[in-house]
Parts: C-alpha cells; sequence; structure tokens
DNA sequence: TCTCCACAGGAAATTGGGGGTT
DNA sequence: AACCCCCAATTTCCTGTGGAGA
C-alpha cells in the first residue's frame, strides 16, 4: 500500500492556503488601506516624517497582512525618489514587557545580537538600540505586530515616536506601526502614549459572509484545480467563519482541511462532508493544543473540573473546584497553590475558553461568587490528556466514572 | 434597614531563577 | 565572589460587593 498516495489532483497550488502567504491586493481592505498610506504619505511630498500609526481589529481580519502591503508598495515609490527606507518588522508575540520589546528591536537592528538580552539595564538597551536607529539613519519604519502583548509596561511606545524631541536620535526619522487584536488595548494606554502613537488609528472591522466568501473564492482559483471544490463549501467555509469571529484564516484553515481531507482519501472533489469532518478535527485538535500550552498547575485546575463534571458536580464554585484541585494535586504529589491562585487560574481558562466562569451572586450562601463549569468535551478533554503522563492516575479515576455514568 | 458572611479581584510583596558586570 | 538587573508565578493583604437573616 503507498502511504503516501496524491495521484488525485485536488491541488493546483497548496501554498495560497498556507498561513504565510500574504496575498498582493485586498479588495475587501480598500479602504483601510487607503488609511494606512495616509500615514505614511509625509516623505513622498517633501521632507516631512511619517505620522505613528496604530492598527487594530480581531485575528484573521487582514490587519498583517494590509500593513505588509502598503509597505510594499511604500519601498517602491520611496526607491523612485530616491530616499531610503527601512522597514523593522517585530513581532511581540512571547514579548510582555518593555525589556524584551527592546530587546526583540535589537535582535532585529543589531547583527550581533542573536537572541534577547539579558542581565543588563533597560536604559543600556535603549541606548543601544537609539544609536544602531541613528547608524542606519533615513526613515524607518518598526512595525510592532502585537502589540497588546505589551499591557500597561507601554513606556516604549512613547520614548521611540519622541525620540527626536528628547534628542535621543539625530539622523534617523522613526515611525512605529503598532498592531494588535485587542480592542480594549487602545483604552488601557496611559494617555501620553496614546497622543504620541495614535496619531493615526485604523480599525479592521470582521469580515462578513460576504467577504469572507469572496476571499475564499479568490484563494479557491489559485490554490484548487478548477472545479473541484463545490460551491457549497465555499459558502459554508464563510457562513461558520463569519458566525464566529469573521476570520479569514479560520474560513482559509476550513477549506484547506477539507481539501486535504479528500485528496487523503483518494477522491476527486471537495464536499460538504469533508468540510463537516474538518471542522471537527480542527475543534478537536485546538482542544490539544490549548491543553498541552498549558502550565501543569493550570492542567491539574482543569482537571478539577473535568473530573466534577464527570460525577455531574458542575457548574461548581470556585470552593468546591479549589477542594478537587487540591486532592488531584496532592495525589501526584504537586505544590497545592492556594484558594486565591486557582480563582486566577479558573479567570485564566475561561479566556482560553476551556472553561466557563460566571460571576454569580445569591443561593444559601448568599454574596456573590464564581460559578464555573468546563467548555469543552469532557472525552476531547480526556483524549488530550492521555499524551502527556503526569496526571495518569487522575484521568484512569475520571475515565472509569465518566463510562460508568455514561452507560 | 442593618450587620454579617463569603467570596471576588486589585495591589504589593515575596520567592526562586536566569543572567550580567567588575 | 559580590553585587546588580529582569522576570513570572504566587502569596499576602485588603477593599468591595451583594444576598441572607435578624
Amino acid at each position: 500500500m503507498d502511504l503516501y498516495d496524491v495521484s488525485t489532483s485536488i491541488f493546483q497550488n497548496e501554498v495560497a492556503l498556507m498561513e504565510d502567504w500574504v496575498p498582493d491586493q485586498l479588495p475587501e481592505r480598500e479602504s483601510e488601506l487607503k488609511d494606512i498610506a495616509f500615514a505614511f504619505k509625509p516623505p513622498l511630498r517633501g521632507n516631512g516624517s511619517m505620522h505613528n500609526l496604530f492598527v487594530y481589529g480581531k485575528s484573521g481580519q487582514g490587519k498583517t497582512a494590509g500593513v505588509e502591503v502598503a509597505l510594499q508598495q511604500l519601498g517602491e515609490k520611496f526607491e523612485e525618489i530616491g530616499k531610503d527606507l527601512t522597514i523593522i518588522n517585530v513581532s511581540l508575540k512571547d514579548v510582555n514587557t518593555e525589556f524584551q520589546a527592546v530587546g526583540e528591536i535589537l535582535t532585529k537592528i543589531e547583527p550581533e545580537t542573536n537572541s534577547r538580552p539579558k542581565g543588563v539595564s533597560l536604559g543600556d538597551l535603549n541606548r543601544r538600540m537609539f544609536d544602531r536607529l541613528d547608524e542606519i539613519g533615513g526613515h524607518i519604519v518598526i512595525v510592532l505586530d502585537e502589540i497588546d502583548n505589551l499591557g500597561t509596561d507601554d513606556d516604549l511606545l512613547y520614548q521611540i515616536p519622541r525620540a527626536r524631541s528628547n534628542g535621543n536620535l539625530e539622523e534617523a526619522y522613526v515611525a512605529v506601526v503598532g498592531i494588535s487584536n485587542n480592542l480594549r488595548f487602545r483604552e488601557n494606554l496611559s494617555a501620553k502614549v496614546k497622543d504620541t502613537l495614535c496619531d493615526i488609528e485604523v480599525s479592521f472591522d470582521p469580515y462578513d459572509a460576504n467577504d469572507l466568501r469572496s476571499i475564499l473564492k479568490r484563494r479557491e482559483e489559485i490554490a484548487f484545480h478548477e472545479d473541484v471544490v463545490d460551491g457549497e463549501v465555499i459558502r459554508l467555509s464563510a457562513a461558520w467563519a463569519a458566525n464566529d469571529e469573521g476570520s479569514a484564516r479560520q474560513a482559509i484553515k476550513y477549506l484547506h482541511r477539507a481539501g486535504e481531507i479528500a485528496s487523503d482519501q483518494g477522491e476527486d472533489d471537495v464536499v460538504v462532508d469533508h468540510l463537516h469532518d474538518a471542522r471537527d478535527r480542527i475543534e478537536k485538535e485546538q482542544v490539544i493544543s490549548s491543553i498541552t500550552g498549558l502550565t501543569s498547575q493550570d492542567q491539574a485546575t482543569l482537571l478539577a473540573l473535568a473530573s466534577l463534571e464527570s460525577k455531574g458536580e458542575t457548574p461548581v464554585r470556585t470552593k468546591y473546584a479549589y477542594a478537587e484541585y487540591k486532592k488531584i494535586a496532592e495525589s501526584v504529589g504537586m505544590n497545592v497553590l492556594t484558594n486565591r491562585s486557582i480563582r486566577d487560574k479558573l479567570r485564566n481558562l475561561d479566556t482560553y475558553s476551556l472553561v466557563i466562569a460566571n460571576e454569580k451572586s445569591g443561593g444559601i450562601e448568599g454574596g456573590k461568587y464564581l460559578e464555573c463549569d468546563l467548555n469543552i468535551d469532557l472525552d476531547d478533554l480526556l483524549t488530550a490528556f492521555n499524551e502527556t503522563n503526569r496526571f495518569d492516575g487522575v484521568i484512569d479515576t475520571i475515565q472509569s466514572g465518566h463510562h460508568q455514568s455514561t452507560l
């Protein structure tokens, strides 16, 4: 048997469905692109400096691609008029502090710095960064993707735009483009940062089903052979994603996976059945990947809820969830954290959509309290945990109890 | 209506760890 | 080696909220 049979001709150019594929046009975002370009225009008109730009919207809305497309074209214009443009792309994905952010920028512009520096003072790092920027000179755009990771540690966002007037920069003109998934991030910025950074703001509203359909259609024409994909598959992928967060990334992922499944089964068409299958698998994978990404304390907290759920005792107050957590933690010999910490963990699991935590009030004990419930399928959760071995004993207990009750 | 209980969640201090510079 | 910098996770302390029951 040929394990790697890919003889059916489903895909023509599959890369158009990959995460890092950047389309050269974004017809659904024309007006946003214009607004972005507006911020970059001053140097083209004469010797002005660019505006700082703040771009926000949920994930999968084409923010990063939009900025990329706009900067690409800007680069061409600069070349025509013979000005220097340097673009520094920095992802703040794994960055939580100003210190780390400066370090991350340095890894991009200081050839000898390969990984984020440690053990030096923030002041030194800042100096190194500004010196280096001055050496580069000309117009520089620093794109800070996922800027919301900085939280309230936002001094950097003040420092860079003000660097010229503070005398930190002599030669270079630096503009900052901040890209944020978090719509409320802007509100949390300190007033001085808001003034300087949010010179121009562009918001990317969620795509609707029509937008998503035309986006998918364009990708489909590149990625698949003609007449391979059932029109209903496109419509459904778009509809599901539109109902969720309006994310093009998600819609494309559905379509891609459906195609892969069809190809894998040796079929020549992609139909709705494949799409349903694709969605099931993607959801399962998401559960697994979010669980394996948790710390073991978070996992133990999640298991406490799973255990209670298998006994039919959910939803529960944190008090009882904590008691269950404590049993589990003790049984596997890990540190037992305080109630306060577990409360935070439950909230945290809520933001990952693994748990639902609601504030309630009243009841026999009075006052207000958190009520928590598992937000994912118990079987999916147990499958995910079967791949770790830290909680083996606990999993077995939950599993046997669960099967008895479902029989 | 008043007091009290139970708990949420903010803020600050602590802990333990990784890594500089001199 | 002594001393300093940065950090994430957690604990400690504390203020605030809202129904229960007198």
